[in-house]
DNA sequence: CTGAAAGCGCTTACAG
DNA sequence: CTGAAAGCGCTTACAG
């Protein structure tokens, strides 16, 4: 069935022969920093372009012990925001000369057949960039030695590396700006209940608010998920009571929360229910929905994490580090605003009470 | 720098020791069909798990000459098709046993680091699902005998496998299902313009238009950027002629359009103007846009890929291979509706005049 | 079915 | 700076 004809491929034993040296020149040419004089390695460049020739870099794996792979964990895209993620990391991995091995879908259970390929490939890193995986798995990379870093989550036990925004902080913020703006019956579309996101954007929100003498929070179940997220804000507005404020706990959901609200329920947005996002990603933006959303700041955080796994790579210290950045609540139409607080930045409008 | 720690990992040759047999009756116990008596392989298997040995993919890749790596480029994933299609590729790789290497971001001129990359890495296939791509590059890596497969576009000389929709009947539909629709003045929102699928889905838009009698088309450039996009319809709608339907080269720019159209120009969607798209792409579904569009079977349409490249690679015979598919026209609400023609399938609203 | 051995294409001490 | 040689962890004829 593998009869397959690839080409062999050149190979710097040829290109020696060629060049009239030997094999080892031929590598040390190929080797930034190796000790090569001028004229060697130019007679090596020349054989090497006129046969085509180019390192084999699962040979030169095998001998360094480094792939430069990384392993990029992505549950689902269909939530724009990890798009985003994934092309930045790409072009930040690329600029560090390492390459991303993705693995996306559904991993059940322990996942270990996703676990078996990244040892398997022997990746020098692992990006974990999904709330529904376990954290089981990546504490077993931990084990065997292989750095990991958790994208905008974190485990438990704080075993393991991670990159986060403070979404405590962010969910008490988006409750401060909600009672700002005069809210009286607040609701909560939450993500995966179980999630460390979910459950640090909740307490914050339900903190802040149950300081200001709401304890009576409508939660309604989305799983970070459109059509849950649906079913869920369509009994929150089906109730006598529904409230005039729903924190939804991330964009994605946000926008079919408002859809809702809007062409089934013929609520107008801000007016009759104010809606408030979590993420900033590209819909948000969208003059349609103009979601007021607590920014995550993706570059930064993009960038935080390749860092850390370049810093644990180099020194062999796989030490957990947490990093957590600050966003910014971005003020749009979704929402009722407060009478003071919003200010302007780098063309945006923020919303940032001067503290008493 | 590079004083990296990681453990070396588990050999063969330990678990041979161990299970008291030769190292080759361990590989022999990791290959799939290999001559094996159950007894010998069930010692190998309990060494192994003790150690917690995994093969070497990169060991193994070195002497078979096969990495099990697939590379996908894809310049940009802003478009959501892009991600929808990952994550199926993703799947049914997978599902072939075979690993994602990812390669995003832009790609400068002929893009020789991304070219080298793959050649380093001895992928056994390229897919390349991306219109900026130079084809250059796909038939440099065809010469180099390895399978390539165009996703979404073809080139001009057909030297290099593809698997596209027909984009030029797509445009011919829609420009049949305005005219049914009683419009009288036709816009048109480019992709780029010089990739296969703005030229076909054009193509095919002028020529049923012209059949009709209609060779004004009003053409604004939209590049499959929403920023382009949103300029040129503004342009567009200015115009003191402006049209009563223009029809935007993907959903994502759709988007962006209606938008606009809504927003700054107060326009009733679809009274005053009717908006047809291509992808059918998930904001299309959305109530707010309910983009009537040109779908694209993604499903089959990676299947297909993945089918071509698995055969390629199987047979050795890297003969270019040209699949098309068809997609329908999905209804929705963005564009006024012909008297007759409109069906049921699916659950969804379709297009399907009978022909005469 | 099994083991000893060659070899995949490199990197990297080692000796000169 | 250079080359001969060992070795990375496997697969796979080959002989038994």
């Amino acid at each position: 069935m593998d009869s397959g004809v690839k080409k062999p491929g050149v190979t710097s034993s040829e290109v020696a022969r060629r060049a009239g040296v030997s094999q080892s020149a031929v590598s040390r040419t190929f080797t930034p920093g190796a000790s090569i004089s001028p004229k060697t390695r130019a007679k090596v460049m020349d054989a090497a372009k006129e046969l085509g020739y180019r390192p084999n870099a699962i040979a030169r794996s095998l001998i360094t012990n480094r792939s430069r792979i990384i392993a990029v964990v992505m549950a689902y895209l269909e939530n724009l925001f990890y798009p985003d993620v994934l092309e930045e990391l790409g072009r930040l991995l690329a600029k560090e000369n390492y390459r991303l091995l993705l693995f996306t879908g559904q991993m059940d259970r322990d996942s270990d057949p996703v676990f078996d390929q990244l040892m398997q490939y022997r990746v020098d890193g692992i990006i974990l960039a999904s709330t529904t995986l376990s954290s089981h798995l990546s504490e077993e990379c931990a084990t065997a030695g292989i750095p990991v870093v958790l994208f905008n989550r974190t485990t438990e036990r704080d075993a393991v590396s991670s990159v986060t925004t403070s979404n405590r902080e962010g969910g008490r913020r988006i409750a401060e700006f909600l009672l700002a703006g005069g809210h009286k019956r607040f609701g909560y579309i939450s993500g995966i209940e179980s999630s460390s996101t979910n459950r640090d954007r909740f307490a914050g929100y339900r903190e802040a608010l149950a300081a200001a003498g709401h304890d009576d929070i409508v939660v309604g179940v989305g799983n970070y998920n459109r059509t849950e997220a649906e079913v869920a804000v369509r009994q929150m507005l089906g109730r006598s009571d529904r409230p005039d404020a729903i924190f939804v706990a991330n964009d994605h959901m946000a926008v079919a929360v408002m859809d809702v609200a809007r062409y089934e329920f013929g609520l107008n947005i801000p007016e009759d229910l104010s809606i408030v996002g979590y993420d900033d990603v590209g819909p948000a933006r969208w003059t349609s929905y103009g979601i007021t959303t607590m920014s995550q700041p993706l570059k930064r955080m993009v960038e935080a994490t390749v860092g850390m796994l370049m810093g644990q790579i180099a020194s062999g210290e796989i030490e957990a580090e947490h990093r957590i950045l600050n966003g910014e609540l971005v003020v749009r139409t979704s929402a009722r605003l407060p009478k003071t607080g919003i200010v302007e930045a780098d063309g945006r409008r923020i919303y940032k009470p001067s503290k008493a």
